[in-house]
DNA sequence: TAATATCGCTACTTATTTCGTAGCGACACT
DNA sequence: AGTGTCGCTACGAAATAAGTAGCGATATTA
């Protein structure tokens, strides 16, 4: 069987397509820390570059136009905020604020 | 260039630290995916790289370096195996398989 | 009304990261 | 000695992120 699809796609069964993708998108700098900066409250473009250690206006756009694709977040008056995927994406990261924490206190960064 | 500090370090409370670190880590192309191939079986150098797309071997040998200087993996005579932390790590990451297949199906990429 | 300030965002250059390939020395098997 | 595979390194090219200046729009103050 030859097949036309994209390397990262010929692997994995049907059900380890989407993780790849998930990979894809967090596996990318900013976008787990821009994420965790809207879990709380929503923000202004420059309200959000200030909080991610004030990046460059041009990576945010970027990482925002992606996120929004990605429906992940979306824009309102008020500023950027999760969609419900968003949110239900963050609420399965929750336990990495957890494990972190303990992983600091055995590797001692 | 204004400061040698690493990044994640600048900024936020002393709570808020250790997820960014491990932003930093995971937000770093393959580390995810390393853990996530390494989480079922063990795997050789080589054959860590075939199931990681045959990512580069320069950059395999740097995540493995990377990982392994975290405690996260480590290197056996069978091959490189994910440490007690990285197991951890791989349970709270767990849940996402799961969030990918419902995104998947509501946005379709 | 006009000057000033801040906003979201773009354009552009420079720095850093990742990729791709070739190949080394070590070991195994023939 | 010849062939194969191993873990890994070197190095140039390509892709991505950082850094800075500034535009047009709106808000604010004089």
């Amino acid at each position: 069987m030859t097949t036309p699809l994209p390397r990262q796609l010929v692997r994995g069964s049907s059900s380890g397509v989407a993780i790849m993708a998930v990979f894809d998108l967090l596996g990318r700098k900013w976008n787990m820390r821009i994420m965790w900066e809207l879990n709380s409250t929503s923000l202004s473009f420059r309200g959000l570059q200030k909080r991610c250690d004030s990046m460059s206006p041009s990576v945010l756009n970027t990482r925002i136009k992606q996120l929004t694709e990605s429906e992940l977040i979306f824009t309102t008056s008020e500023g950027y905020k999760l969609t419900e995927l968003g949110l239900s994406l963050m609420n399965t990261l929750n336990p990495l604020r957890e494990w972190a924490a303990e992983w600091e206190d055995k590797v001692a960064k």
